[in-house]
DNA sequence: TGTACATCAGTGAACGCGCGTTCACTGATGTAC
DNA sequence: TGTACATCAGTGAACGCGCGTTCACTGATGTAC
């Protein structure tokens, strides 16, 4: 995690994790079969993490409204991205990176995920008489916003600390603009 | 360009390079300083065609509304996609990647970009009395949505051709609830 | 409690290979007078 | 029109290095009887 922390996990040698984790390179093929093992392995173990973290700031979305609680979730997420930093810039740099398995276990974690909260979205008043693929949409919609938001704030963590609630202020009227129109949406079914 | 296509960019060798171009691996160096240097210049190239092809996508957006235009947008910057899918594999996969100086360039011209799309919302007429911060958060989640669907195409075309239109749809239903959140958004302000 | 054997993480030498970079060079094309 | 020189892309040999992977090995720990 260290060394795939700044650098793309295409990039990182075998002899390297050897040498990082203080055994001699034969000594890999103990735990791995390759190095692409490897990789599926990490994305397996940071995608736990994630869960698990998401799942906290969902965990009492049900019977309250969209909005106050989207914005407490995005707090939550921040702050397991600063707790977890090295497992979030491996994931937001592997989400399209050069390995395809890869790409494939992030993708489907995310997919995961965002039927997980489509499901929570379900259970809001406001929500109940959605169609199920429009309540995925939107929860694509939420998902792909915050994770815009780690990568973001990953990727310019040199600058001042100013920035992170620069970020966060966006993020949360991105959100509002979306739970606005959601609103809006499910009028027009109506 | 068809080395990047597939790997990351850390990952392809200076000799590669060299060979693709059928020269010596010298000869390299009569053209650029190191491979950061090719690098950038390719960020550079590929977002000439990029901005060129969004603001053809954004030509007409004046004067009509913004729902339209995006679907319409979307459908020109798709296919503009199919037509440079090289480059736009390397900017999705290197905006996150491995390389800092190619991660600022293209956050750099991303940012140039929401810029330039928050000109463009200004002058419709229902968005006319927006602040301006409000109107560039507006601008980069639009882009950011645009920016997903086609890191989805990319990611996701070994499928079937059903995929591409799966994304279409749904990129078109995120689009109207952004748009239905501004047109509320607006009706808060005054 | 003691003996025999299996399992398993790690060792270290060795291999052939592709790498980035150096150097002095060639030969074609452009420019000055 | 001819001569002299500069520029510039490409050449090819050579270097030292880190790489992934093979192989036969060691020695500690666990298991069976």
């Amino acid at each position: 995690m260290q060394l795939v922390a700044d650098r793309s996990f295409a990039s990182i040698s075998l002899r390297e994790v050897a040498r990082g984790a203080g055994i001699v390179p034969t000594a890999f093929y103990r735990h791995f079969a390759s190095m692409e093992d490897l990789g599926v392995t990490l994305v397996e173990d940071s995608m736990r993490v994630l869960r698990r973290t998401l799942r906290d700031g969902r965990r009492d979305l049900a019977a309250r409204q969209a909005l106050p609680t989207a914005q407490n979730s995005l707090a939550i997420l921040l702050r397991h991205v600063h707790d977890n930093e090295a497992q979030f810039r491996f994931l937001v740099r592997e989400q399209h990176g050069g390995i395809a398995e890869i790409r494939r276990a992030i993708d489907t974690e995310l997919r995961l995920f965002s039927k997980e909260l489509a499901i929570d979205l379900s259970r809001l008043p406001d929500l109940a008489q959605w169609q199920p693929e429009d309540l995925e949409v939107a929860a694509e919609l939420i998902v792909t916003i915050m994770l815009t938001a780690v990568a973001d704030l990953l990727d310019n963590d040199y600058r001042g600390p100013g920035v992170e609630s620069e970020i966060v202020e966006r993020t949360e009227r991105q959100l509002v603009m979306v739970f606005l129109g959601m609103g809006r949406w499910r009028s027009r079914e109506d």
